[in-house]
DNA sequence: CGCGGCAGTCAAAGCGCTTTGGAAGTTTGG
DNA sequence: CCAAACTTCCAAAGCGCTTTGACTGCCGCG
């Protein structure tokens, strides 16, 4: 069994001042270099390290960073991109010497948890995921003081703040333009909750970009919810069972497009021939849309570079502020994702809506 | 902007000692109830949350436990069970006032950071993931006098630990028992890394199945990696272009199988008809394999429920612990999976061999 | 009336670290 | 040879909370 050594029995057994060994590990010049090496060896030997809480409460910083991951209510389903969005933001943090606090919350009570997580004093910033269309949190935790980054935007927000989101108005404008391009005009799109920001955003894109070519979106063909493989399968099934289908999808996620596969494959009709898609893919660990030729048409922007820069951005916000500098103004980073053309699109065959009948 | 209020500065508000303020807001006996009512009120008020850093100073306790979760060096991958298996645990966690902190981390250096986490005391307790035949972390964890449990088991190491698993062995035996039961001889399995305990006992438990009915597990028809769709597609790609290939499989996740099940459909077989497939499901959030009939025939084990009874068994264990009851016994509990039939399984049918040929 | 007992409150000591404000010891320069 | 200027170290004061031990009234009992 292990004891575990504090500062004042290191001190005592090097025959030094607290202040001394304290002062040799963390680097201060007012040591010599002999006592320093000494000191780093004893603390290496007896595997010292210092007490966290102790250590937070002295400097006033707790080296934590949070992130609130919600859980939807109605499905109890926690978003995959999660996971590797944290992988990214964590690789960031542990290389800065900071811990991640996680709060897994039903959406209902985000309110109530991220006040209480500025007020505890537990963190020393935070990180918002998943904005709505006008989301409080931002505005309250402006009201808190506390650094934090959003990560998307939230439209309705009047009033700056720290974001870093993908141009998916651009993309989605992209990835329905292609289809148009290839002929697709019965162009489905299944898009994420409607509360969310981004699929306001996306939903703007893809009709913007109909708009352009003289066709009205049409509303049976937008469908909004949580980006299951279920939910791209149903709405996919039901789509392409009506007497005016659509010809081509564009897909939230590349998780809802398996399910749109699966139902296309299902209706007898092929995958990239009949029936187009195109997705948006964060570039999952698990799900790699990639190959030679990757299986699905895609606008690309990895959800784990996103988390890796939203956590570099927040470490550099609260690095100014401790040195001061408080007014700098927002960091606010935009990033393009990038087209890339696999084997789920093809031109429109003008006959196959004929074959479907 | 909110100002944050410290008990010093409540306790002279209200004309009380600081003694008083924290007895009354910790619910202590000695107070009266009429101070409690007003110091409440005035914390409410000015919404006042005792500081964490101090208070788990002077506690001991941190009110917070770790898990590490691995992200494979070599697909840069986060397995995406561990979103469904952290929501479980932190619901859990949120009941009983606790914090969750997460480290990602590279598996080469697992053992240095749960080495850390333990001497900073920064947390009660953690939650070892993913272990490996023989896992050191655990004598490790032993030997440095931590709280843990261990989602699944380590075969290689002896004496006893705090664990909670699925009983993997039963469940791919029942998996294959199905698949011969049904008529097929030639069965893969789709396993996930070969180091992994889980790996092996699958192994085991489709092995025994196999010798159950005098068939020599082939090694041409088992495959280890880690579980990404696309896996799952070139594996089953490969084994059905060969000269005797499988008329079934037996998957480890339900991500490959989706893999799997792309493979077959590019081959022109039907699934479910000419290939059957039985899964092990994890049921996670955004993959349900769900429906009057789901997709996919399963042995089912829900993750996040895993989650949620490692994060009780290990509260209990550390309250056990602050009650001095320290020689409890190891804490074990076996998950039983449930067997679902599928679309997905369905009888050898003699012929298939030759039409593909 | 006096004393034990109890309810309600408080001052002060810690938790393990950082950091301030010296105090020694050592070197330099006039 | 002594004052000035470093260099190297230290004692002690905090950080914001909990908790121990003591203290003050006030009641009831003999």
């Amino acid at each position: 069994m292990i004891s575990c050594m504090n500062l004042k029995q290191l001190s005592e057994k090097l025959g030094l001042s607290q202040t001394t060994v304290s002062r040799a590990l963390n680097g201060y010049p007012e040591v010599s270099e002999a006592t320093r090496h000494k000191v780093r060896k004893a603390a290496e030997a007896h595997s010292y390290r210092p007490n966290t809480r102790a250590k937070s409460l002295a400097t006033g910083r707790s080296m934590t960073i949070a992130h609130v991951v919600p859980v939807s209510s109605k499905h109890e389903m926690v978003n995959p991109i999660f996971a590797d969005f944290i992988a990214g933001a964590g690789e960031e943090y542990s290389r800065a010497g900071y811990d991640l606090l996680l709060s897994v919350v039903a959406d209902s009570d985000h309110e109530r948890v991220y006040r209480d997580i500025a007020t505890r004093q537990v963190v020393d910033g935070l990180i918002v995921q998943a904005p709505t269309l006008t989301d409080t949190r931002i505005p309250m935790l402006q009201d808190l003081d506390i650094p934090f980054v959003v990560h998307g935007r939230s439209s309705g927000i009047i009033g700056a703040y720290n974001w870093l989101d993908v141009n998916n108005r651009r993309a989605f404008e992209r990835a329905t333009g292609l289809l148009l391009d290839l002929g697709h005009r019965r162009i489905a799109l299944l898009n994420g909750l409607a509360t969310m920001d981004f699929a306001h955003r996306r939903n703007d894109g893809y009709t913007r970009a109909l708009l352009e070519r003289g066709i009205a979106a049409d509303p049976e063909l937008i469908a909004h919810d949580e980006m299951t493989e279920n939910y791209g399968f149903e709405v996919a099934r039901r789509m392409l069972s009506t007497s005016n289908p659509p010809t081509a999808f564009v897909v939230s996620s590349i998780i809802p497009a398996i399910g749109v596969r699966r139902a296309i494959n299902k209706a007898g009709l092929v995958f990239g021939r009949d029936v187009s898609i195109v997705i948006h893919d964060d570039d999952l660990s698990y799900f790699r849309n990639t190959g030679d030729v990757p299986l699905f048409t895609a606008v690309r922007s990895s959800v784990r570079e996103a988390g890796q820069r939203c956590a570099a951005m927040l470490l550099e916000i609260i690095r100014r502020r401790e040195e001061g500098l408080r007014n700098e103004g927002p960091m606010q980073t935009l990033m393009e994702a990038e087209l890339t053309i696999g084997q789920s699109t093809g031109p429109l065959i003008p006959s196959a809506a004929k074959l479907r009948s």
